[in-house]
DNA sequence: AATGAATGAGATTTCATTCAT
DNA sequence: CATGAATGAAATCTCATTCAT
C-alpha cells in the first residue's frame, strides 16, 4: 500500500465566506460558535423548505441573530449555503481517505466501492447534508458546487488508482480518461440521487446498482 | 416488426394548464396561436437569461400580450414552463417513436443507441429546449417535470423491448427490472447534460460514452 | 414685437418617468389623480425634510397609497424628483413667455428683469418648488436637472434676443456669447438661491441686486 | 501697505470635531498622524467615488484603521467631511494672504483679481479639494460649510478693502454694503464652479469672467 | 485609548397574482 | 374574454453607530 491519498488540498476557499480576522480566543470561539449556529439553522430550514425557499431572514431568525450580523461572517446569502456544502464536503473527504486507508490492498471495483459506501456513511449520519446534496441541487450555487467538487473528487480517486496500479489506459487520452472518471462519478453521484430521493435512508437496491454500475462503466480502464 | 410504440399515452396532463372553454372555432384558434406566442416567448427567454430570470413581465411583454392575458392560460408561471417541457417531450417522443419504426430488427444495445440518438437530433433542432433541459433544471418544476417523464419513457422502452423478446429478466423481481430501467434513462439523461454542459453541440465523446455505458449496464437484463 | 417666444421645446422628457398607457377617460383622470398625489407629497415632504429625507416609504404613506404603486407611475425614487422638477418648470416656462409677451418693447435690461421676475413670481406662487429648487439642489439629480434646464433657458433667451435685435456680439465669438449667457443665467439662479436662502419670500433687496448684476454683466453683449 | 489681514479667526470650530483630550506628546503625536490619515483617504475616496460614496467603512479601510477608532477623533461621518474642508480653507486663506501681501498697492479690481487667483492656485494643487468643493456641495455639511466659509471671506476681505480706503458706501447701509459683498463672493464661487465643471484644470474663459464679472459687480462700491 | 463585534433601522425594488371593468 | 391597474408580501443588503472588553 502506498502513501497516496485522496485527500488533496481538500478545502476550495469558499468564495464569499468572511473571515473575521480572529485573534483573541473568547472571541474567535464566539464567533466560531456562530457561525456554526448559522449553518445549523441553515441546514435544519433546507430540510423543512427546500433550497428555494431559503432566506436571509429565516436564517437569521432560526439562528437566533439579528439579519445584519449574517453579514458579518458571510458575503450573502449564497456564501451560506456554501459554506455548508462545504462543512459536509470536508467530512465526507475525511471519511473516504479513512475508509480507504484501512481497506489494504485494493481492486478497482474495491475502490470503488470503498468510496461509495464511505459516501453513503456521511449521507446517513448528515441527513441536512443528504437533503442539500440531492435535493438542493436545484441552485445553482450548489449544482455548480457540486460540479466543481465531482470534478475534485475525480482528480483525487484517479490519482489515488494510478498509484495502486489500477488503471489500464487502454487506447485513451488523458483528456479522455478523465472524461471517463468525471462521468463515472457523476454518474455514481446520480444514482445516489435517485437512491435517497425514493427512500430518505438510501433504497438498498439502486445504491448496489450504483456501485455495480460505475465499477462496471470504468472496467474499460480497468488493469484490475 | 411489432406494433409496439414508444409513443403510449405520450401526453402528461401538466397540472395548472388551464384549457381555456373552448366554444367558437375562431376563439379557439386565436387562443391556440396565443399559447404559442407565450411558450415561444418563454423558450427565447429562458435561453437568454436562463431558468431563474425568467418573470411573468418579460413573457408578457415578448409574447406581446398583456400579463393578466397569462393568466387566461395557464394557472401560473410554473404551467408555462411545464407546458413548454411538455411540448417539446411530445416532440422528443415522436421523434424516438419514427426512429424507432425506421430502424427495423433490433438488439436492446440498438433500441439504446436508435432511442438516444433521436434525442439529441431534438437537443439540435430545440436549442432552446436543450437549455431547459441541461441547465434549467435547477427549477424544481422542471427538475419533478423531468423525473415524471423519465419515468415516463422508461415504462414505454421498457414495453417496447419486452415486445421484442429483448429483455432477459433474470432473477430480478419486476420492481427490480422496473428499478434498473429507470436508472438506466436517468444515467443516459445525465450524461447527456455533461456533454450539452461541456459544449453547446453536444460533446462526442461523451455522447457516445453514455450511448455505451447505457448499453452496458443494461447488458444484465438482456436477452440479445 | 416679433412672434419669437422663449417657450421652445419646453418639456424635457424626464427620464424614468413612466406613463401608464392611457386609453379610458375614467382610468386616465384616476391615472392622472394619482400621479398628481405622489408629487404632492413629495413636495410637501421635501418642504419638511428636506430631499435628502425624502424615502419611497414616506411618499407612499404620505399619497395614501402602497409603496409598490409607486413604481405604476415611476421608475424609480429620482424619477419622482425629477418629475416634480418638471411639472414646476413647465409652470416658470410658462410665467415668463407669458410676461414677455405682455412685455411690449424691450431692452435688454428689460428682459432680464421681466424674466426674473416672472421666476420670482412662481417662486411665490409654490413654495414646495422654490425649496426644492432653492434648497434641493443638494440632490444630484436635481442639481443636474438644474443645470440642463438652465442651460435650455439661456438658449431660449439668447434666440429671443437676437431675434429682437438686442445682441452686440462684440468681438466675442458664438461658443464665448453661450457661455456668457450660461454664465448669466447660473448667475441669477445662484443670486436668487441666496435671496430665497434669506427670506421664504425672497429678500428684496437681494433679488433686484440679483437682476441689476445680471444686467450689469450682460452690458458686454448688448446693443440697447 | 497696511498691516491688515484676511486672515482672521482663520479656523472655524468645526462643529462635531472631537480633540481627544491631549496628555502625552507621544500619543499626541499619533493622534495628529492618524486624523492626517483619516482625513487623506477622505479626500482621495471623494475624488474616486463623489462625496455621496463616502462610507464610514471607506474611510477606515482606506486609511487601514478600525472603524471604531474614527469615533475617537471624530463625532460622525459628517465632521469628517467638514475637517476636510477646514484643511483645505486654511491653506486656501493663506495662499489669499500670502499673494495679497506681495502685490503691493492695490485697488478694488487687483484685490478681487489676486484673491480669485489664489483660489485657483490652490484649487490646481488640491484636486480632492476643488473635487470636494465644486461638485461635493450637493452634501449638505459642505454646502453650508461652504456658505459659512464665504460669509468669512467676505468679512475679511470687505474689512481689508475698508482698511485699504478702497471702498465707496455710497448710499448703501452696513448691512448693504456685507449683502453685497456676501453676494459678489458667492457668485465668483459660482462662476468658478462653473468653469471646474467644464474643465477640470478650470475653463481660462470662465475663470477671466468670473474675476471681470465680480469686480464689475462690484464697482457699485468701489472708491478707485 | 483602542477596537472587534454587533446591530437597529431602514432603503429600494421586484414579482406573482388578482380584480373591477 | 380581455386587460389595465393595483398591491401584498417579501427579499437582500447597507450603514452609521455603539459597546464590552
Amino acid at each position: 500500500m502506498t502513501s497516496a491519498s485522496v485527500e488533496g488540498s481538500t478545502t476550495d476557499p469558499v468564495p464569499g465566506a468572511v473571515g473575521p480576522t480572529r485573534r483573541r480566543l473568547p472571541t474567535q470561539a464566539r464567533s466560531r460558535e456562530r457561525v456554526e449556529r448559522i449553518l445549523d439553522a441553515a441546514a435544519q430550514l433546507v430540510v423543512a423548505d427546500g433550497v428555494e425557499g431559503l432566506t436571509t431572514r429565516s436564517i437569521a431568525e432560526t439562528a437566533g441573530l439579528p439579519v445584519a450580523s449574517l453579514y458579518q461572517y458571510f458575503a450573502d446569502k449564497e456564501a451560506v449555503l456554501l459554506a455548508l456544502c462545504e462543512r459536509d464536503m470536508a467530512e465526507m473527504d475525511e471519511q473516504v481517505a479513512e475508509d480507504l486507508a484501512a481497506a489494504g490492498e485494493l481492486t478497482m471495483a474495491g475502490l470503488v466501492e470503498t468510496s461509495m459506501r464511505a459516501f453513503v456513511k456521511v449521507y446517513h449520519r448528515r441527513p441536512a447534508f443528504m437533503q442539500i446534496w440531492m435535493r438542493g441541487r436545484t441552485n445553482t450555487a450548489v449544482y455548480d458546487y457540486g460540479r466543481h467538487h465531482n470534478k475534485r473528487i475525480t482528480e483525487n480517486l484517479l490519482a489515488y488508482a494510478a498509484d495502486l496500479g489500477l488503471i489500464d489506459q487502454g487506447g485513451y487520452s488523458d483528456a479522455e480518461l478523465t472524461a471517463i472518471g468525471e462521468l463515472a462519478v457523476e454518474l455514481g453521484d446520480r444514482a445516489f440521487q435517485l437512491a435517497f430521493e425514493r427512500d430518505p435512508h438510501g433504497d438498498e437496491f439502486l445504491i448496489d446498482e450504483a456501485i455495480d454500475l460505475v465499477a462496471g462503466y470504468l472496467q474499460k480502464v480497468t488493469a484490475r
